[in-house]
DNA sequence: TCCTCGATTTCGTCG
DNA sequence: CGACGAAGTCGAGGA
Protein backbone atom coordinates (compact mmCIF):
# COMPACT_ATOMS: atom_id res chain seq x y z
CA UNK A 1 0.00 0.00 0.00
CA UNK A 2 1.20 3.16 -0.61
CA UNK A 3 0.28 6.73 1.03
CA UNK A 4 0.48 10.34 -0.83
CA UNK A 5 -0.34 13.14 0.21
CA UNK A 6 -0.80 15.36 -3.04
CA UNK A 7 -1.76 18.94 -4.56
CA UNK A 8 -3.12 17.36 -7.22
CA UNK A 9 -6.50 17.54 -9.61
CA UNK A 10 -8.01 14.59 -10.81
CA UNK A 11 -10.72 13.41 -13.65
CA UNK A 12 -12.45 10.09 -13.89
CA UNK A 13 -14.04 9.20 -17.14
CA UNK A 14 -16.40 5.95 -17.19
CA UNK A 15 -19.67 4.78 -16.05
CA UNK A 16 -20.13 9.41 -15.55
CA UNK A 17 -17.06 11.92 -15.68
CA UNK A 18 -16.74 13.59 -12.91
CA UNK A 19 -13.66 16.57 -12.37
CA UNK A 20 -11.91 17.68 -8.63
CA UNK A 21 -10.44 20.37 -9.18
CA UNK A 22 -7.10 21.58 -7.95
CA UNK A 23 -6.18 20.49 -3.83
CA UNK A 24 -4.40 19.21 -1.28
CA UNK A 25 -5.61 15.01 -1.11
CA UNK A 26 -4.83 11.86 -0.16
CA UNK A 27 -3.68 9.06 -2.31
CA UNK A 28 -4.46 5.24 -1.57
CA UNK A 29 -2.99 3.19 -4.03
CA UNK A 30 -3.80 -0.41 -2.83
CA UNK A 31 -1.96 -3.69 -3.34
CA UNK A 32 -4.79 -4.92 -6.24
CA UNK A 33 -4.45 -1.59 -8.64
CA UNK A 34 -7.16 0.36 -6.71
CA UNK A 35 -6.88 3.88 -5.87
CA UNK A 36 -8.87 6.41 -3.59
CA UNK A 37 -8.71 9.80 -3.34
CA UNK A 38 -9.15 11.05 0.01
CA UNK A 39 -10.38 14.57 1.75
CA UNK A 40 -9.79 15.48 5.03
CA UNK A 41 -13.70 15.49 6.03
CA UNK A 42 -16.41 13.76 4.63
CA UNK A 43 -17.67 10.27 5.66
CA UNK A 44 -15.70 6.82 4.62
CA UNK A 45 -16.66 7.38 0.42
CA UNK A 46 -13.74 8.84 -1.14
CA UNK A 47 -13.96 12.16 -3.60
CA UNK A 48 -12.76 10.19 -6.56
CA UNK A 49 -11.80 6.34 -7.06
CA UNK A 50 -11.42 3.51 -8.77
CA UNK A 51 -12.07 0.04 -8.09
CA UNK A 52 -9.84 -3.30 -8.75
CA UNK A 53 -8.78 -4.55 -10.60
CA UNK A 54 -6.50 -1.87 -12.00
CA UNK A 55 -3.26 -0.74 -13.22
CA UNK A 56 -1.69 2.76 -12.75
CA UNK A 57 1.00 4.00 -15.36
CA UNK A 58 3.08 7.21 -14.19
CA UNK A 59 3.90 9.76 -16.84
CA UNK A 60 6.52 12.43 -15.82
CA UNK A 61 6.37 16.07 -16.53
CA UNK A 62 8.35 15.87 -19.47
CA UNK A 63 5.75 15.05 -22.10
CA UNK A 64 4.07 18.06 -23.51
CA UNK A 65 0.80 17.76 -23.39
CA UNK A 66 0.49 17.91 -19.55
CA UNK A 67 -1.14 21.00 -17.90
CA UNK A 68 0.96 23.78 -16.76
CA UNK A 69 2.24 22.75 -13.01
CA UNK A 70 2.27 19.28 -13.43
CA UNK A 71 4.87 17.28 -11.70
CA UNK A 72 3.85 13.61 -12.99
CA UNK A 73 0.43 12.30 -14.41
CA UNK A 74 -1.16 9.14 -12.99
CA UNK A 75 -3.62 7.28 -15.30
CA UNK A 76 -5.32 4.56 -13.32
CA UNK A 77 -6.91 2.27 -15.90
CA UNK A 78 -9.70 -0.40 -14.82
CA UNK A 79 -8.95 -3.87 -15.80
CA UNK A 80 -12.21 -4.99 -16.83
CA UNK A 81 -13.93 -2.25 -18.23
CA UNK A 82 -12.85 0.93 -20.18
CA UNK A 83 -13.32 3.40 -16.51
CA UNK A 84 -10.17 5.59 -16.27
CA UNK A 85 -8.79 7.62 -13.31
CA UNK A 86 -6.53 10.24 -14.22
CA UNK A 87 -4.75 12.23 -11.49
CA UNK A 88 -2.51 15.13 -12.29
CA UNK A 89 -0.18 15.41 -9.58
CA UNK A 90 1.53 18.72 -8.98
CA UNK A 91 3.60 18.85 -5.91
CA UNK A 92 4.04 15.72 -3.73
CA UNK A 93 4.19 16.38 0.10
CA UNK A 94 4.57 12.96 1.32
CA UNK A 95 5.19 9.71 0.01
CA UNK A 96 5.25 6.45 1.90
CA UNK A 97 4.75 2.63 0.66
CA UNK A 98 3.88 -0.24 3.55
CA UNK A 99 3.31 -3.62 3.27
CA UNK A 100 0.47 -4.91 5.04
CA UNK A 101 -0.26 -8.42 4.48
CA UNK A 102 -3.93 -10.15 3.88
CA UNK A 103 -6.62 -8.87 5.98
CA UNK A 104 -8.35 -11.84 8.29
CA UNK A 105 -11.74 -10.30 7.51
CA UNK A 106 -14.39 -8.85 9.02
CA UNK A 107 -17.13 -10.53 11.57
CA UNK A 108 -20.28 -8.94 11.54
CA UNK A 109 -23.25 -9.23 14.10
CA UNK A 110 -26.91 -7.88 14.57
CA UNK A 111 -27.38 -7.86 10.60
CA UNK A 112 -30.81 -9.22 9.16
CA UNK A 113 -30.02 -12.46 9.23
CA UNK A 114 -29.57 -12.14 12.53
CA UNK A 115 -32.89 -10.52 13.22
CA UNK A 116 -34.27 -13.40 10.87
CA UNK A 117 -32.93 -16.31 12.97
CA UNK A 118 -34.25 -14.88 16.02
CA UNK A 119 -37.24 -14.01 14.67
CA UNK A 120 -37.90 -17.62 14.00
CA UNK A 121 -36.37 -18.86 16.95
CA UNK A 122 -39.74 -16.86 18.68
CA UNK A 123 -41.92 -16.97 15.61
CA UNK A 124 -44.78 -16.44 17.81
CA UNK A 125 -43.60 -12.56 18.43
CA UNK A 126 -46.05 -12.65 15.40
CA UNK A 127 -49.27 -13.89 17.09
CA UNK A 128 -49.98 -17.00 19.36
CA UNK A 129 -49.81 -20.64 17.97
CA UNK A 130 -47.72 -19.33 14.81
CA UNK A 131 -45.17 -22.19 13.74
CA UNK A 132 -42.42 -22.00 11.52
CA UNK A 133 -42.28 -24.01 7.94
CA UNK A 134 -38.97 -22.20 6.98
CA UNK A 135 -36.40 -19.48 6.69
CA UNK A 136 -35.12 -18.30 3.10
CA UNK A 137 -38.11 -20.16 1.07
CA UNK A 138 -36.64 -19.83 -2.23
CA UNK A 139 -38.55 -19.05 -5.30
CA UNK A 140 -38.05 -18.00 -8.78
CA UNK A 141 -37.84 -14.68 -7.71
CA UNK A 142 -36.33 -14.49 -4.87
CA UNK A 143 -36.05 -16.05 -1.68
CA UNK A 144 -39.33 -15.25 0.85
CA UNK A 145 -37.40 -14.37 4.28
CA UNK A 146 -39.81 -16.59 6.41
CA UNK A 147 -42.76 -18.90 5.94
CA UNK A 148 -45.02 -19.39 8.88
CA UNK A 149 -48.59 -21.25 9.44
CA UNK A 150 -50.58 -19.26 11.93
CA UNK A 151 -53.00 -20.80 14.53
CA UNK A 152 -55.47 -21.38 11.98
CA UNK A 153 -53.43 -23.28 9.44
CA UNK A 154 -53.03 -20.52 6.76
CA UNK A 155 -49.53 -20.44 5.02
CA UNK A 156 -48.14 -16.93 6.20
CA UNK A 157 -45.11 -15.17 3.77
CA UNK A 158 -42.91 -12.68 6.46
CA UNK A 159 -40.96 -10.01 4.93
CA UNK A 160 -38.14 -9.19 7.14
CA UNK A 161 -36.63 -5.17 6.89
CA UNK A 162 -34.65 -2.88 9.36
CA UNK A 163 -36.93 -0.51 8.02
CA UNK A 164 -39.70 -0.96 6.82
CA UNK A 165 -40.11 0.65 3.43
CA UNK A 166 -42.72 1.10 0.60
CA UNK A 167 -40.44 -0.91 -1.45
CA UNK A 168 -40.40 -3.97 1.00
CA UNK A 169 -43.96 -4.05 0.82
CA UNK A 170 -43.95 -4.53 -3.26
CA UNK A 171 -41.42 -6.94 -2.56
CA UNK A 172 -43.42 -8.99 -0.80
CA UNK A 173 -46.70 -8.58 -2.90
CA UNK A 174 -44.60 -9.86 -5.45
CA UNK A 175 -43.70 -13.09 -3.17
CA UNK A 176 -47.39 -13.31 -2.33
CA UNK A 177 -48.44 -13.06 -6.24
CA UNK A 178 -45.95 -16.17 -6.83
CA UNK A 179 -46.82 -17.98 -3.37
CA UNK A 180 -50.49 -17.89 -4.29
CA UNK A 181 -50.09 -19.39 -7.27
CA UNK A 182 -49.29 -22.57 -5.57
CA UNK A 183 -52.31 -24.84 -4.89
CA UNK A 184 -50.31 -26.42 -2.63
CA UNK A 185 -49.48 -23.26 -0.27
CA UNK A 186 -52.52 -21.25 -1.47
CA UNK A 187 -54.09 -18.87 0.25
CA UNK A 188 -51.03 -16.90 1.53
CA UNK A 189 -51.35 -14.22 3.89
CA UNK A 190 -48.49 -11.29 3.83
CA UNK A 191 -46.80 -10.44 7.26
CA UNK A 192 -44.33 -7.37 6.78
CA UNK A 193 -42.37 -7.05 10.12
CA UNK A 194 -39.93 -4.34 10.65
CA UNK A 195 -38.04 -2.60 13.75
CA UNK A 196 -39.53 0.44 12.27
CA UNK A 197 -42.40 0.92 9.63
CA UNK A 198 -43.04 3.70 7.79
CA UNK A 199 -46.60 5.57 7.18
CA UNK A 200 -46.99 5.16 3.62
CA UNK A 201 -45.67 1.80 4.03
CA UNK A 202 -48.20 0.95 6.55
CA UNK A 203 -50.66 2.52 4.07
CA UNK A 204 -49.79 0.55 0.98
CA UNK A 205 -49.37 -2.52 2.72
CA UNK A 206 -53.56 -2.36 4.51
CA UNK A 207 -54.45 -1.71 0.71
CA UNK A 208 -53.12 -4.34 -0.12
CA UNK A 209 -54.09 -6.66 2.89
CA UNK A 210 -51.01 -7.68 4.25
CA UNK A 211 -50.48 -7.06 8.56
CA UNK A 212 -47.26 -4.63 10.00
CA UNK A 213 -45.58 -6.23 13.14
CA UNK A 214 -42.98 -4.01 14.59
CA UNK A 215 -39.99 -5.86 16.05
CA UNK A 216 -38.25 -5.11 19.14
CA UNK A 217 -34.65 -6.27 18.49
CA UNK A 218 -33.04 -5.77 21.40
CA UNK A 219 -36.03 -7.58 23.54
CA UNK A 220 -35.75 -10.21 20.75
CA UNK A 221 -32.69 -10.31 21.43
CA UNK A 222 -32.86 -10.05 25.49
CA UNK A 223 -34.60 -13.47 25.36
CA UNK A 224 -32.29 -14.80 23.47
CA UNK A 225 -29.55 -14.46 25.77
CA UNK A 226 -31.71 -15.44 28.64
CA UNK A 227 -32.36 -18.76 26.63
CA UNK A 228 -28.88 -19.09 25.94
CA UNK A 229 -27.98 -18.90 30.03
CA UNK A 230 -29.94 -21.93 30.28
CA UNK A 231 -28.01 -23.99 28.63
CA UNK B 1 -5.78 14.19 8.51
CA UNK B 2 -3.45 11.69 10.40
CA UNK B 3 -2.02 8.51 8.80
CA UNK B 4 -1.26 5.63 10.65
CA UNK B 5 -0.26 1.90 10.11
CA UNK B 6 -0.30 -0.62 12.65
CA UNK B 7 -1.07 -3.82 13.79
CA UNK B 8 -3.99 -3.93 15.45
CA UNK B 9 -7.42 -5.44 16.22
CA UNK B 10 -10.71 -3.44 16.07
CA UNK B 11 -13.96 -3.53 17.40
CA UNK B 12 -17.15 -1.85 16.62
CA UNK B 13 -20.79 -1.20 18.76
CA UNK B 14 -23.40 0.48 17.56
CA UNK B 15 -26.24 -0.33 14.90
CA UNK B 16 -24.91 -3.92 14.87
CA UNK B 17 -21.48 -5.52 16.76
CA UNK B 18 -18.67 -6.28 13.88
CA UNK B 19 -15.03 -7.19 14.69
CA UNK B 20 -11.34 -7.27 13.19
CA UNK B 21 -8.92 -10.03 14.55
CA UNK B 22 -5.13 -8.85 14.71
CA UNK B 23 -3.70 -7.85 11.37
CA UNK B 24 -1.36 -4.89 10.16
CA UNK B 25 -4.11 -1.94 8.25
CA UNK B 26 -4.15 1.82 7.27
CA UNK B 27 -5.69 3.90 9.75
CA UNK B 28 -7.09 7.15 8.70
CA UNK B 29 -8.04 9.78 11.37
CA UNK B 30 -9.63 12.76 9.61
CA UNK B 31 -10.14 16.65 10.96
CA UNK B 32 -13.65 15.71 11.16
CA UNK B 33 -12.77 12.74 13.86
CA UNK B 34 -13.96 10.29 11.72
CA UNK B 35 -11.59 7.41 11.35
CA UNK B 36 -11.26 4.31 8.52
CA UNK B 37 -9.81 1.14 8.69
CA UNK B 38 -8.40 -0.08 5.37
CA UNK B 39 -6.91 -3.60 4.24
CA UNK B 40 -4.48 -3.93 1.25
CA UNK B 41 -7.18 -4.23 -0.90
CA UNK B 42 -10.99 -4.75 -1.67
CA UNK B 43 -12.67 -1.37 -2.83
CA UNK B 44 -13.55 2.02 -1.32
CA UNK B 45 -14.98 0.47 1.50
CA UNK B 46 -13.49 0.36 4.72
CA UNK B 47 -13.38 -2.84 6.90
CA UNK B 48 -14.75 -0.44 9.47
CA UNK B 49 -15.17 3.24 10.51
CA UNK B 50 -16.70 5.51 12.44
CA UNK B 51 -18.82 8.40 10.76
CA UNK B 52 -18.37 11.84 11.67
CA UNK B 53 -19.01 14.37 13.91
CA UNK B 54 -16.85 11.70 15.81
CA UNK B 55 -14.49 11.95 19.06
CA UNK B 56 -11.13 10.12 19.73
CA UNK B 57 -9.78 9.14 23.02
CA UNK B 58 -6.35 6.98 23.29
CA UNK B 59 -5.74 5.20 26.64
CA UNK B 60 -1.85 4.25 27.06
CA UNK B 61 -0.94 0.72 27.94
CA UNK B 62 -0.61 1.40 31.36
CA UNK B 63 -4.27 1.21 31.66
CA UNK B 64 -4.72 -2.64 33.58
CA UNK B 65 -7.54 -3.21 31.88
CA UNK B 66 -6.27 -3.83 28.40
CA UNK B 67 -5.38 -7.21 26.44
CA UNK B 68 -2.44 -8.73 26.13
CA UNK B 69 0.05 -6.63 23.38
CA UNK B 70 -2.31 -4.00 23.60
CA UNK B 71 0.14 -0.64 23.57
CA UNK B 72 -2.53 1.95 23.22
CA UNK B 73 -6.09 1.99 22.97
CA UNK B 74 -8.28 4.75 20.78
CA UNK B 75 -11.42 4.64 21.54
CA UNK B 76 -13.18 6.58 18.66
CA UNK B 77 -16.90 7.99 20.10
CA UNK B 78 -19.84 9.32 17.28
CA UNK B 79 -21.24 12.80 18.52
CA UNK B 80 -24.37 11.94 17.64
CA UNK B 81 -25.43 8.36 17.90
CA UNK B 82 -23.71 5.52 20.94
CA UNK B 83 -22.29 4.12 18.08
CA UNK B 84 -18.48 3.39 18.97
CA UNK B 85 -15.03 1.93 17.38
CA UNK B 86 -12.45 0.67 19.46
CA UNK B 87 -8.91 0.16 18.25
CA UNK B 88 -6.69 -1.94 20.13
CA UNK B 89 -2.97 -0.75 18.47
CA UNK B 90 -0.43 -3.29 19.22
CA UNK B 91 2.33 -1.74 17.02
CA UNK B 92 2.46 1.19 15.13
CA UNK B 93 4.38 1.24 12.02
CA UNK B 94 3.83 4.78 10.37
CA UNK B 95 2.37 7.49 11.73
CA UNK B 96 2.34 10.85 10.20
CA UNK B 97 -0.10 13.88 9.94
CA UNK B 98 -0.92 16.59 7.16
CA UNK B 99 -2.69 19.67 6.68
CA UNK B 100 -4.93 19.35 3.59
CA UNK B 101 -7.66 22.65 3.85
CA UNK B 102 -10.75 22.50 2.91
CA UNK B 103 -11.40 20.27 -0.81
CA UNK B 104 -12.91 22.37 -3.35
CA UNK B 105 -15.60 19.53 -3.92
CA UNK B 106 -16.40 17.16 -7.12
CA UNK B 107 -18.00 17.84 -10.01
CA UNK B 108 -19.96 15.43 -11.87
CA UNK B 109 -21.75 14.94 -14.82
CA UNK B 110 -23.86 11.87 -16.59
CA UNK B 111 -25.72 11.13 -13.37
CA UNK B 112 -29.68 10.56 -13.59
CA UNK B 113 -30.53 14.14 -13.72
CA UNK B 114 -28.07 15.11 -16.79
CA UNK B 115 -29.98 11.89 -18.46
CA UNK B 116 -33.29 13.47 -17.58
CA UNK B 117 -32.72 16.92 -18.68
CA UNK B 118 -31.07 15.48 -21.89
CA UNK B 119 -34.65 13.52 -22.66
CA UNK B 120 -36.34 17.01 -21.64
CA UNK B 121 -35.02 18.47 -24.36
CA UNK B 122 -34.59 16.05 -26.78
CA UNK B 123 -38.34 14.23 -26.05
CA UNK B 124 -38.97 13.11 -29.34
CA UNK B 125 -36.15 10.50 -28.69
CA UNK B 126 -39.32 8.61 -27.43
CA UNK B 127 -41.25 9.24 -30.73
CA UNK B 128 -42.22 11.27 -33.01
CA UNK B 129 -44.91 14.08 -32.46
CA UNK B 130 -43.74 13.78 -28.61
CA UNK B 131 -43.92 16.66 -26.68
CA UNK B 132 -42.93 18.16 -22.80
CA UNK B 133 -45.65 18.83 -20.39
CA UNK B 134 -43.05 19.09 -17.27
CA UNK B 135 -40.46 17.22 -15.58
CA UNK B 136 -39.70 16.24 -11.68
CA UNK B 137 -44.24 16.23 -11.92
CA UNK B 138 -44.64 15.56 -8.20
CA UNK B 139 -47.19 13.82 -6.96
CA UNK B 140 -48.54 12.43 -3.59
CA UNK B 141 -46.38 9.10 -3.35
CA UNK B 142 -43.38 11.22 -5.05
CA UNK B 143 -42.06 13.08 -8.44
CA UNK B 144 -42.78 11.34 -11.77
CA UNK B 145 -39.24 11.52 -14.15
CA UNK B 146 -41.41 13.13 -17.17
CA UNK B 147 -44.60 13.59 -18.15
CA UNK B 148 -45.32 14.03 -21.61
CA UNK B 149 -47.80 13.61 -24.50
CA UNK B 150 -47.47 11.56 -27.25
CA UNK B 151 -48.52 11.97 -31.12
CA UNK B 152 -51.98 11.54 -30.38
CA UNK B 153 -52.19 13.75 -27.15
CA UNK B 154 -51.99 10.89 -24.77
CA UNK B 155 -50.48 11.59 -21.26
CA UNK B 156 -47.12 10.01 -21.13
CA UNK B 157 -45.34 9.25 -17.59
CA UNK B 158 -41.74 8.43 -17.83
CA UNK B 159 -39.87 6.73 -15.60
CA UNK B 160 -36.11 7.06 -16.37
CA UNK B 161 -33.18 4.85 -14.58
CA UNK B 162 -29.32 4.52 -15.39
CA UNK B 163 -30.03 0.90 -14.98
CA UNK B 164 -33.42 -0.56 -15.50
CA UNK B 165 -34.22 -3.19 -12.87
CA UNK B 166 -37.88 -3.99 -11.43
CA UNK B 167 -38.17 -2.22 -9.03
CA UNK B 168 -38.30 0.89 -11.40
CA UNK B 169 -41.50 -0.81 -13.13
CA UNK B 170 -42.82 -0.78 -9.77
CA UNK B 171 -42.30 2.51 -9.20
CA UNK B 172 -43.87 3.43 -12.48
CA UNK B 173 -46.30 1.69 -11.94
CA UNK B 174 -47.57 2.93 -8.39
CA UNK B 175 -47.50 6.57 -10.89
CA UNK B 176 -49.58 5.17 -13.28
CA UNK B 177 -52.09 3.93 -10.89
CA UNK B 178 -52.35 7.32 -9.04
CA UNK B 179 -52.13 9.53 -12.56
CA UNK B 180 -54.83 7.76 -13.88
CA UNK B 181 -57.07 8.24 -11.11
CA UNK B 182 -56.67 11.93 -12.27
CA UNK B 183 -59.47 12.60 -14.66
CA UNK B 184 -57.97 15.56 -16.37
CA UNK B 185 -54.81 13.58 -17.06
CA UNK B 186 -56.45 9.78 -17.71
CA UNK B 187 -56.04 7.79 -19.85
CA UNK B 188 -51.95 7.97 -19.15
CA UNK B 189 -49.51 5.66 -20.42
CA UNK B 190 -46.22 4.47 -19.01
CA UNK B 191 -42.67 4.49 -20.09
CA UNK B 192 -39.33 3.09 -18.94
CA UNK B 193 -36.53 4.30 -20.05
CA UNK B 194 -32.83 3.37 -19.10
CA UNK B 195 -29.18 3.14 -20.44
CA UNK B 196 -29.89 -0.49 -19.77
CA UNK B 197 -32.77 -2.76 -18.96
CA UNK B 198 -32.92 -6.13 -17.23
CA UNK B 199 -34.64 -8.98 -19.09
CA UNK B 200 -36.57 -9.57 -16.05
CA UNK B 201 -37.98 -6.08 -15.75
CA UNK B 202 -38.84 -5.86 -19.85
CA UNK B 203 -40.78 -9.03 -18.80
CA UNK B 204 -42.73 -7.13 -16.04
CA UNK B 205 -43.04 -3.98 -18.35
CA UNK B 206 -44.61 -6.00 -20.85
CA UNK B 207 -47.47 -7.53 -18.58
CA UNK B 208 -48.11 -4.37 -17.36
CA UNK B 209 -48.47 -2.49 -20.67
CA UNK B 210 -45.36 -0.45 -20.27
CA UNK B 211 -43.36 0.51 -23.14
CA UNK B 212 -39.78 0.04 -22.67
CA UNK B 213 -37.07 2.49 -24.29
CA UNK B 214 -33.08 2.03 -24.38
CA UNK B 215 -31.40 5.36 -24.31
CA UNK B 216 -28.12 6.09 -25.66
CA UNK B 217 -26.45 8.67 -23.53
CA UNK B 218 -23.81 9.42 -25.58
CA UNK B 219 -25.56 9.77 -28.30
CA UNK B 220 -27.50 12.08 -26.38
CA UNK B 221 -24.86 14.42 -24.90
CA UNK B 222 -23.45 14.34 -28.58
CA UNK B 223 -26.64 15.38 -30.11
CA UNK B 224 -26.77 18.49 -26.89
CA UNK B 225 -22.80 19.37 -27.63
CA UNK B 226 -23.51 20.36 -31.90
CA UNK B 227 -26.71 22.37 -30.43
CA UNK B 228 -24.48 23.54 -27.71
CA UNK B 229 -22.12 24.71 -30.47
CA UNK B 230 -24.70 26.56 -32.35
CA UNK B 231 -25.32 29.12 -29.79
C1' DT C 1 -35.91 18.57 10.48
C1' DC C 2 -37.62 14.50 8.23
C1' DC C 3 -38.35 11.82 4.21
C1' DT C 4 -37.35 10.06 -0.35
C1' DC C 5 -34.41 8.62 -3.92
C1' DG C 6 -29.99 8.09 -6.48
C1' DA C 7 -25.25 5.96 -6.40
C1' DT C 8 -19.00 5.17 -10.64
C1' DT C 9 -23.18 2.52 -4.89
C1' DT C 10 -20.33 -2.06 -2.71
C1' DC C 11 -21.02 -6.58 -0.99
C1' DG C 12 -22.72 -11.22 -0.27
C1' DT C 13 -25.22 -15.29 -1.88
C1' DC C 14 -27.58 -18.36 -4.61
C1' DG C 15 -29.11 -20.30 -9.11
C1' DC D 1 -21.35 -15.32 -14.38
C1' DG D 2 -25.88 -12.95 -13.79
C1' DA D 3 -29.55 -11.64 -10.63
C1' DC D 4 -31.43 -10.24 -6.45
C1' DG D 5 -31.36 -8.06 -1.94
C1' DA D 6 -28.90 -5.90 2.19
C1' DA D 7 -26.01 -2.06 3.92
C1' DG D 8 -23.50 0.62 10.41
C1' DT D 9 -25.10 2.07 3.33
C1' DC D 10 -23.82 7.82 2.28
C1' DG D 11 -25.45 12.12 0.32
C1' DA D 12 -28.56 15.48 -1.93
C1' DG D 13 -32.83 17.89 -2.53
C1' DG D 14 -37.60 18.96 -1.51
C1' DA D 15 -41.60 19.21 1.93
Amino acid sequence: MRLVIARCSVDYVGRLKAHLPLATRLLVVKADGSVLVHSDGGSYKPLNWMSPPATMRVAAAVEAELEEGVAEQWTVQSAKTDDRLIVNVHQILHDSSHELGVDPGLVKDGVESDLQRLLAEQIETLGTGYSLIRREYYTAIGPVDILARDASGTTVAVELKRRGDIDGVEQLTRYLELLNRDPLLAPVRGIFAAQQIKPQARVLAADRGIDCVTLDYDAMRGVDDVESRLF
